[in-house]
DNA sequence: TAATTTTGTTTAAACGATTAAACAACTGGG
DNA sequence: CCCAGTTGTTTAATCGTTTAAACAAAATTA
């Protein structure tokens, strides 16, 4: 590495004091600085090719302009797309974003939440896991300014942005029944996040809302490791039950990759003896021979609304931003009206 | 946002000079603190909850234990799977990865590099866009250490973690033809980017080598806007060619993902039809109603080995490193024996 | 006991910026 | 000709660390 250029260098050749130096290069000062020396200053600037110190000047402005984000994965592409977004997002407002996969484990969560803050970012974009709870509590307490997307603690007072799940699932289930389907059965995650429980939540409600009884062996929970077995094995005890189902609605797009491949495998015909819906969009789901009804979520919109919560909190604005945006759900291949139909309103 | 806690706090509390407690909280002198001190230190700064001002230390030190990642596009599952692996390798390292996505255009690019620069990261990884070069060659110039992910320039001496395109690209096309396609078309960028020049000629020279006349409206290279339609349009006149095409190559996962969509829709039946082998893997291929055959890059191993490479070019290590990794074609049920077989070896 | 070494701690400069306040040199009005 | 205001620039403190060097007291050696 070459010696870097500071600004002690190019007040040095133009024979003036740093402070000048930082003056015309901030353009502070407009109106007081001579025409001529700002010239020579700037020029000689380019010449060294200087470039400010971004760390000298945080650590005086107390400033880093960047923004930490948290997902459980950067490589699933929900958590990728929205990186995308808050990106662009950040970009337009001069903030870099550091990320980090917490992998749904709690230590890594806490360490990667250390380092950001030992790094000094303004603020924190978090997806957070069922065991954040307590750091979330912290960085309240220290009134670190933080938003959560996708997922929320319902209990805790903080900036959120997410899905309305509870309608988004209750609408998928609904339109299972209006399609005529009846066995009805759902693939989730046996945790305690919120944004999962809702989407059960609004399946059964559903369910009960038109009389058709909650029968909890059509609705499998699985665990975060060795998801594809997982999956499988689920899928499997569902198709083998007595009696049939005939819809299944995967509760995120993870478990509907594997559950895709497996149908895919199994030669499942879609939608004729199984209907199905995935939450969330992949182009998976546009690759499976019946292209998947599936549960949008407002991505962008996400994201770009998270940014724009925490960016008004960094600027020290502190009132508690709750966003529950509502899904659309994109009707495609893999439901049709089925035979006994019960004519839908 | 509450005060922070810096060493100063600890140290009047404790009613030593900041200092010692710089040193004791960095382990440093190990035998020369007294054991109550150092004990009464650590103390105070849990009970503080004292976090260490990163921005300081590396103001101080000259280090920042920042990595700069450069991809085209986060929300591509190549860059972000790409980004997870050096993700946790960096972090087995205590590194921090910034990323930005430069979208393949220059000035973003440009920007990106400074704007990492800025805030002094020890080094970069960059998977570079045709209009890079420039920058690349600055870097260079300037001793940035830095190394190039997937893509290269081959008249630059740089470090770089590739995949062996060229042998990847003919490995495919032989495969067609030990199959007995004889029209083997290709889609692909047109781009001056060494890796995807590397596919066609790889595709042509393993045709030429079989005595397959080169034909060259059998290759189309599309522009990177409007990818989607681009991809439609070539398909759709690779399908309407007086001799039609018996196989085709995707140089891309996203080429791939487009154009098996398009399939898709056209009810085109694969293989019988048409053969299809895709560069990269992503989970859409798995779920196309006969999962394609596809060139897997080592992708765990490049993202791995161009954070080791960048680590040891941080240490010092100025040896330059050039890595072109073998990649691996799997077989699966787009690419038959076909009719017209040539008695493969 | 004096000199030396060891142990434990402090002093103070430095990293590279920002910025309030001080200062110097003009300009112009009365 | 003096004072006030304006213009242009510098001084110096500061942000929160690190760390070489200085220092003081205690322990060891001669």
């Amino acid at each position: 590495m070459m010696k870097k250029i500071c600004l002690k260098d190019i007040a040095e050749k133009v024979g003036v004091s740093t402070a000048l130096v930082s003056y015309v290069l901030n353009n502070k000062k407009e109106g007081r600085i001579k025409k001529s020396v700002a010239e020579k200053i700037r020029e000689v600037a380019l010449e060294l090719n200087y470039r400010t110190n971004q760390i000298a000047k945080s650590l005086k402005t107390n400033k880093t302009f960047t923004i930490g984000l948290i997902v459980a994965d950067i490589s699933n592409p929900f958590s990728s797309n929205m990186a995308r977004i808050i990106e662009n997002e950040a970009y337009k407002n001069n903030y870099t974003v550091i990320f980090g996969s917490s992998d749904h484990n709690a230590a890594r969560f806490d360490k990667l939440v250390d380092t950001f803050l030992n790094r000094q970012v303004d603020g924190l974009i978090i997806a957070p896991g069922e065991n954040a709870v307590a750091q979330i509590l912290l960085l309240r307490q220290q009134r670190i300014p933080f938003v959560l997307v996708d997922r929320y603690f319902p209990d805790i007072k903080t900036n959120y942005v997410a899905l309305d799940n509870y309608e988004a699932s209750w609408a998928a289930t609904q339109h299972f029944i209006n399609c005529g389907y009846q066995k009805i059965a759902l693939i989730t995650f046996n945790t305690s996040l919120f944004n999962i429980s809702e989407r059960k939540r609004g399946y059964i409600d559903a369910l009960k809302n038109n009389g058709i009884p909650f029968d909890k062996n059509l609705v499998i929970e699985i665990g975060n490791d060795n998801m594809k077995a997982a999956v499988e094995h689920a899928l499997e005890h569902l198709l083998a039950l007595n009696e049939p189902i005939e819809a299944l609605l995967f509760a995120t797009n993870a478990i509907a990759t594997y559950g895709l491949k497996r149908i895919n495998e199994l030669n499942i015909k879609v939608p004729e003896q199984l209907a199905l819906i995935s939450f969330d969009k992949t182009d998976a789901l546009d690759l499976f021979y019946a292209p998947l009804t599936y549960i949008n979520q407002p991505l962008s919109e996400m994201g770009r609304l998270a940014t724009k919560v925490l960016l008004a909190a960094i600027e020290g604005d502190d009132t508690i931003t709750q966003l529950n945006l509502p899904a659309e759900l994109v009707i495609r291949s893999s439901t049709v009206m089925s035979k006994k139909q019960d004519s839908p309103s």
